[in-house]
This record gives structure tokens, C-alpha cells and sequence, in this order.
DNA sequence: ACTCGATTTCAACGATCGTTGAATGTTAGT
DNA sequence: ACTAACATTCAACGATCGTTGAAATCGAGT
């Protein structure tokens, strides 16, 4: 039923190759050559393996967005089981949001890191940051939402997804780890300093959630 | 001295289709000879007023660059002259670096949104991000955390820099206006509504920098 | 040994890429 | 009218783009 091990193999290398090449100059800046010979294969290979150029970009983006959905709706869950009675904290909930994408990096740097570049930029798309990424995430997203408007009551739609925007804007930019921390910061500050972030996000923003939705 | 008019429309020309391109497809995703055929004029009039494809670009990035700079200044310093003895607060702070943004928006109002779309991609580019953000931005933005540190007595560098770092994601994605939150929230939000931006995000950013820098 | 399907190689297609040089048109000062 | 600097047009260069068809190689089941 499924493929040799070979095929499986070859196709995971041009989605690596594609992945970390797409996260650096984006998917116009790269060639479907550059990405073969990275990968170590035959041009023609990728049309073989996929449809075109722009389906291997879909798979790209697939390939690791269900895991990361899944092991965020776990997390989620597991902060809401240790509250049977009330809501779980802002903090907590945000913190099932980030702490999964620490802990991938944690374990699986580069593979992972690459992805979240690649994210960051389709976010920022007006192209294809509308698209793409309620495609891939809005489902698990609008579950968090209802997670953040229990811990919230009386939080108005309009400040739910606002403060929600805020946070995808926040969290993108800074799990790209483009360097401007570190230019900007001279130094005091590093982009790769997953232990900072982890910190500190869930925090910021949580103030962020619950001082505009105490706002009237 | 200067050159005659005829020439300074042309190359206004150009960079405003530049400018509009480079915003929805990205740097690379666009040719030159796409730019010079919505500007009118044929494609070796690039190179004609401009040194390369590239240079372009840096030009576009440029011209708009400096106005902002200039009127985030003015608006900053007309917040700290309304306290002679005080510091200003944070909210009024944040407000002088996203008020400005407004304030173009609401007057000229196509000329900008391509801009803030490609500063939007640049700042989220690991290519560019660090480089170009640094370069054309961060003389003023460390003017801004100046003032914020004196609003913020007792708040780290690093609690500093990470807050500014979140704040530069949720504006830059916020003012891409990708049409994403608009998807999110069914139609409750728009990404155009620049009311509610102003609104919700100087309250939402200053709660999160007052609790980073209070939180030891 | 033979077959058959899956995988890989090779060569090439038309289109488009960034860029350039030379010729042409335009305009202001003398 | 002549000139000189500026502005624009036209045609083309070599390189690279995404994509394809046909042939060669491989491996498992007979």
C-alpha cells in the first residue's frame, strides 16, 4: 500500500531541502533546481514526486502542521483537565499556545526551526497569509479562542480576536528569529534564546488579553 | 541642480509600481518587467533610474522610510512636551509610534498600505529582517525604548527589548492587513478597521510592558 | 530468467529572467 | 540654429525558469 522506502525517503529530503530553501528566500526565491540539488536528486525527481512547484510547497506546509495542531490541542487539554471546576488562567492557555513550538525546537531544532521561518513569512503575506493560514490553523485556533473567552467572561468578539491578532503577530515575528533582536538589542538580547521567550511571552500577552477585556 | 520634472514623475511612477508589487508577491516574486509595464514605461527605464533591480528596491524601501521616522519623532516629542516635570506614560508612548501609522493611512491612504505591507514581510524575512529593519529603523526605535525605560523605572534591558520585539510583530502583522483575522472571526473583525486598531492596540501593548517590566 | 511497476536519469521545450548598448527623441541655454 | 544633457525606445544577450517525455535502472514476486 505504501510507498518503498526509498521513495519515502527521497521525498522527505526534496520536502527538507524545499522547507529549509522556501524559510530563507521565501517560495519565489527559490528554484525548484536549487531545492533538487540541495536535496541531492535530479531535477525531474520533483515533478515526479509532486504535482508541481506549488504542490510541494503545500506539502511543505502540511507536513508539519497537523503534528503541531495536534500536540497544541493536547496541551490545551492537559491545562484544562487540571481545572475540573473553573477555567483554566490566561496564562496557562496561551502558554498550551507557545510551550509546544519550545518544545519541538527543543528536541528537533533545525527541522522545526525552518518551518516556523517559513510560517512567519506566509503570515505576514497579504498573498497568502489570509488563505493559507486559515487553512492550516484557524480550527485549532478558534478552540484556543473559546478557551481564552471562558478564562475571560464578559470579553466582547472584538477584543477576543483583536488581542488574538496581536498575539499571532508577536508570536510569528519572534519564532522567525530573524536577528533583529540581537542588531537591535546590541547583543543583551539573542534571537535564539528560546528560554527568554518562554518566559516572557506568555506573560506579555496574557496582560495584553486581560486589560482589553476589562476596557469598556 | 535637480532633475526636470518629467523624469522625477517617471521615477515616482516607478517606484510606486514597485512598491505595489513588491508588497503582494515579495521582492523576488515580482519582475522588473511586470513594474515597468503597470508603470507605463519600458522596461530599460529601470535601469535608466535605477542602478539594478535591487537598488529599486532599497529606494522603495528608502523614500517612505525617513517620513515615517521623521513624523514618529515629532509625534513622540510632542507626547514628552505635555510633560515637562513627569515621564509620559506608557500607553502615550506606544500611541506616538502607531498614531502616525494612522494618521497616514487615514490621508493617503493606497500610498501607505503597500508600504506597510512590505515592511510587514521584510520585518518576518530572515533574509532581510535582521539587516534592513536595523538600517532603516532602529536609530528611532532605540529613541523610543529610551523613553520607554524612563516611563518603566526598574525594567530590565532584556524585559525591554523582547517587549519592543513583540510590539514590532503585532504592528507590522496588524498593518500588513492580510485579511486573516477577517477569516478568523467569521466577519466580526476587519483587517481595513483602523478605529479599533487604534483603539485596542496601545492598551493591549502597554499592559504587557508594564506587567514584563513589574514582574521580577 | 522474466516481468512489471516504482524510481531515477538525461535531454530538451518554450518562456521569462535581469541587464545592456546603441539609436532616437526631448528640452533648455546660447 | 546648435549644442549638450536628459529622457525614452528598440532589439537583443546569455542565463535561468517551471515543466515534460522518453529511456534507463532498480527490486520484488513469479
Amino acid at each position: 500500500m505504501s510507498a518503498p522506502e526509498a521513495s519515502l525517503t527521497t521525498r522527505d529530503r526534496i520536502l527538507d531541502a524545499a522547507e529549509a530553501l522556501f524559510a530563507q528566500e521565501g517560495y519565489a526565491g527559490v528554484s525548484v533546481r536549487q531545492i533538487m540539488s540541495q536535496a541531492g536528486a535530479d531535477v525531474s525527481l520533483a515533478y515526479y514526486h509532486f504535482k508541481s512547484k506549488r504542490d510541494l510547497f503545500d506539502q511543505v506546509m502540511l507536513r508539519r502542521a497537523e503534528h503541531l495542531n495536534d500536540i497544541r490541542l493536547e496541551a490545551l487539554e492537559a491545562v484544562e483537565k487540571r481545572h475540573p471546576d473553573d477555567a483554566p488562567t490566561v496564562e496557562e492557555i496561551i502558554g498550551a499556545f507557545t510551550n509546544p513550538l519550545l518544545d519541538l525546537l527543543a528536541t528537533d531544532h533545525e527541522e522545526w526551526k525552518h518551518y516556523f521561518r517559513l510560517v512567519a513569512q506566509i503570515n505576514n503575506s497579504p498573498e497568502w497569509g489570509g488563505e493559507l493560514m486559515t487553512r492550516y490553523f484557524d480550527p485549532l485556533v478558534r478552540r484556543f479562542i473559546e478557551a481564552l473567552r471562558k478564562a475571560l467572561p464578559g470579553c466582547s468578539d472584538e477584543d477576543l480576536y483583536w488581542s488574538y491578532h496581536f498575539l499571532s503577530g508577536a508570536l510569528t515575528l519572534t519564532f522567525a528569529e530573524t536577528g533583529r533582536i540581537d542588531n537591535l538589542s546590541g547583543g543583551a538580547c539573542r534571537s535564539s534564546d528560546m528560554a527568554s521567550i518562554g518566559e516572557r511571552m506568555p506573560t506579555f500577552l496574557a496582560a495584553g488579553f486581560r486589560t482589553l477585556a476589562a476596557c469598556k
